[in-house]
RNA sequence: AGGCGCGUAGCUCAGUUGGUUAGAGCGCUUGCUCGACACGCAAGAGGUCAGCGGUUCAAAUCCGCUCGUGCCUACCA
């Protein structure tokens, strides 16, 4: 940078889109009277110029036989050389090469061993090649080198012109591509080992979409740039010895001169780019190059968690160094995690202020919420724009399992008994089958974890909690807890706990501070829930058959408070109920749990019978093949349960209809697994059951509205 | 210029090897101070899964094109 000095890797140059200028330059030829134009942006750079370049097929010029041209200004004779990388469709298809001040100059340079020129300085001055220019500043010589050319009617026009411009990402200055003399790593060899270990799935990529950008990266990769001129970081192990000038590279000081045993040495003053030295991090912090004890366990790591925009500079070469210095890669999973944009997706950066400070977030929310929340959007492959919404909803969430927590603890004390995990077998519905929902819960959220996708995890913990838990369990236990069996209470206590201890510690890496409140609060001495053991399914917990019935006892649930809430009938107020169900299995399970219903309902008379019709003046409810009849207490609207059901049985004749197809389709029946058509045929006979209910209680209406009509008439 | 991703309920987003009655939160409607919680409870409304075409018995899911939108990388004489 010519300002403040920074030497710039290509890596640190901001490019910004820049309204400029195109300078049409004539370049005579040698040798017959005509010229060529080579345009370019930066006038004063021709004074460098060693040479003009053509496409190899660009017919314009391959045929002719001149081979040089004159540079103007300075009158020094330059060559003409072809070469592939010129754009023939770009202006008049010739470029001016100038390997001293451009990096595909310096090239084409190197490919036809053209000279180099300096012309200025690292001030941005023209120096002593610049001739009658020297002393000038750079911008300052672009316009005498103008107005010079245009004096002797070799400037062909001046265009507008918008391109990219480089610039010092620290002081914003257009930098000056410059030579100077660097160390470099020669990458190839260690990039084929580094691609190699992606490749045969020695380490993985979370999500696996980021290895076509790693691929890309690693096989196009040039030889890396080391050294810095900056004060901090490693000195670069090199010593020039002052009396033969012999270069010395070594782990070691030499102490003298392997040649000329001087011990004359001056050591490189450079350092190592940072990220040389953040590449051995994964076996430098563990002792490296001593063989220790911290090397031998840990390396290598496991899982390396971190934002895809390091991917290259920092993950790729962790896998270099550690391959090649280590023979072993240095982690096997690389969870790379999304970007938290604003909300007009744009990455958050101090520079831009759009940032959202985590202090403050975590300050009004919580940082529990803020966790989670960061938790539940971390769905794979897509970036995060952070929503204040969302922060509240997991607030009340965080605040749900407080309050669920305190009613807990309301009812466990000193005395509340372990839970005998292998002998459940005697527990009531509800605690058998919470029993179960947490055994399947922790089952999918290590599944979830074991396959990178946290946010599956924090939604599967939220519904299991507040729709499972709170919604259902706490509910159907509160009569056991309020009521007066000892034993019905001392179980329902244990299993409230156990469950409880396993939701805590399933959540507490995600919202460690409201888990481990609570946890200590519970009952029986406790120590850090940090170190529980993370918990694991409980076969003998899982219960098909108990999940099923608390389906169905759902089912009706919903279908009694559904008509009460349509009949807008007083949440306090008692009613009966009457069910209508064919199926036997059904109705033994109704009748043997008719308290869990009722309980949920505030139903007073609850009665089941096998065969029935709507009473009259009752509403009704149909779920699946059970009719649901609520005697009321007036006249209820008759044409409104009809127009009910009428809906009722179109949704489910669009259903029923499409089965009806699948099945009645020939290559359907031949080419679907049977277990689909098993299933199909399954949902279909249920549809039916549910149709035939809703017509027959349909039929039943219809009647009752006649006789209605004929009283009234 | 090349590469990657996204377009699903009013909003923010889930939906992993094709087979679910397409889900959640917020918002909306209705009713509720019942001894954890009104940061709550219960019941609801709301979606031709951007469009078109293809593969398949079966597509939000796979392929192609179009439109819209975002990001990354490189170069720009």
């Amino acid at each position: 940078c010519p300002r403040c000095h920074t030497a710039l890797s290509y890596l640190l140059v901001d490019h910004f889109h820049t309204a400029s200028k195109l300078y049409l330059t004539r370049y005579p030829f040698a040798d017959v009277i005509f010229y060529l134009v080579g345009p370019t942006t930066r006038p004063e750079t021709m004074l460098g110029d060693t040479a003009v370049a053509v496409h190899p097929e660009d017919e314009r010029y391959n045929a002719k036989p001149c081979q040089a041209v004159i540079l103007p200004l300075v009158n020094r004779q330059i060559p003409i050389v072809f070469d592939s990388h010129v754009e023939k469709d770009f202006g008049t298809g010739a470029l001016k090469v100038t390997p001293a001040h451009d990096l595909n100059d310096f090239e084409i340079g190197r490919r036809h061993d053209l000279a180099l020129i300096s012309v200025m300085d690292k001030y941005g001055v023209m120096n002593d090649q610049a001739g009658p220019y020297q002393g000038l500043d750079r911008f300052e010589c672009r316009k005498q080198i103008v107005a010079d050319l245009e004096a002797i009617g070799l400037l062909d026009g001046i265009e507008d012109y918008e391109h990219g411009v480089g610039n010092c990402y620290r002081c914003h200055t257009v930098v000056e591509p410059q030579l100077s003399k660097q160390w470099f790593v020669a990458i190839k060899p260690l990039a084929e080992k580094a691609i190699a270990a992606v490749k045969n799935g020695d380490i993985r990529l979370h999500p696996k979409s980021w290895e076509n950008t790693y691929f890309d990266w690693m096989n196009n990769i040039r030889d890396w740039c080391i050294s810095r001129q900056i004060w901090w970081g490693h000195q670069i192990p090199a010593w020039t010895c002052e009396a033969c000038g012999e270069m010395i590279v070594r782990d070691q000081e030499p102490g003298q001169c392997p040649k000329c045993q001087s011990t004359e040495l001056v050591r490189e003053t450079d350092v190592l780019d940072t990220w040389f030295s953040s590449a051995l991090w994964p076996f430098s912090t563990l002792g490296w190059p001593d063989k220790t004890r911290e090397l031998d366990f840990f390396y290598p790591t496991s899982v390396l968690i971190t934002s895809f925009d390091i991917l290259f500079f920092w993950v790729a070469r962790m896998i270099m160094m550690g391959t090649h210095f280590m023979g072993e890669v240095p982690f096997r999973d690389v969870y790379l995690h999304a970007l938290v944009r604003d909300a007009q997706g744009q990455k958050m950066s101090k520079s831009k202020g759009n940032v959202m400070d985590p202090l403050v977030v975590m300050d009004k929310y919580g940082t529990d919420a803020f966790r989670f929340t960061l938790t539940a959007f971390a769905a794979q492959g897509r970036d995060i724009r952070i929503s204040e919404e969302r922060i509240e909803g997991y607030r009340h969430f965080i605040n749900k399992i407080w309050n669920a927590s305190r009613f807990a603890l309301m009812h466990l004390d000193q005395d509340t008994a372990r839970l005998d995990i292998e002998n459940i077998g005697g527990l009531s519905m509800s605690n058998q089958w919470i029993l179960s929902r947490t055994s399947n819960t922790v089952r999918q959220v290590q599944a979830a974890l074991d396959s990178f996708q946290f946010n599956e995890v924090a939604s599967v913990i939220y519904q299991f909690i507040w729709r499972e838990f709170c919604d259902w369990y706490l509910e159907w236990i509160k009569p056991a807890l309020y009521g007066e069996s000892a034993t019905a209470k001392a179980e329902t206590r244990s299993v409230l706990l156990t469950v409880l201890e396993i939701t805590l510690k399933m959540l507490h890496p995600i919202t460690p501070f409201v888990t481990e409140e609570i946890w200590h609060a519970l009952p029986g001495p406790r120590s850090t829930i940090m170190l529980e053991a993370f918990p694991a399914p409980v076969e003998t917990w899982e219960n098909p058959a108990t999940e099923a019935d608390v389906t169905l006892l759902m089912g009706v649930i919903g279908g009694i408070r559904n008509i009460r809430s349509e009949m807008q009938i007083h949440p306090s107020a008692s009613i009966n109920a009457l069910l209508v169900c064919a199926d036997q299995t059904k109705r033994e399970t109704l009748t043997l749990h008719a308290a869990s219903v009722t309980a949920m309902t505030k139903v007073q008379e609850f009665e089941i019978k096998a065969t029935g019709e709507c009473p009259k003046g009752a509403a009704s409810y149909i779920y699946e093949d059970i009719a649901i009849f609520v005697p009321m207490q007036g006249l209820i609207d008759i044409d409104r349960e009809l127009e009910k059901l009428g809906r009722e049985r179109d949704k489910i004749m669009v259903q029923l209809q499409r089965i009806e197809g699948k099945l009645t389709n020939e290559k359907f029946m031949a080419n679907a697994p049977s277990e689909v058509v098993a299933k199909e045929q399954e949902k279909l006979d249920g549809f039916r059951a549910t149709i035939a209910k809703i017509d027959e209680n349909t039929a039943r209406l219809q009647e009752l509205n006649q006789l209605s009509h004929v009283k009234t008439d």
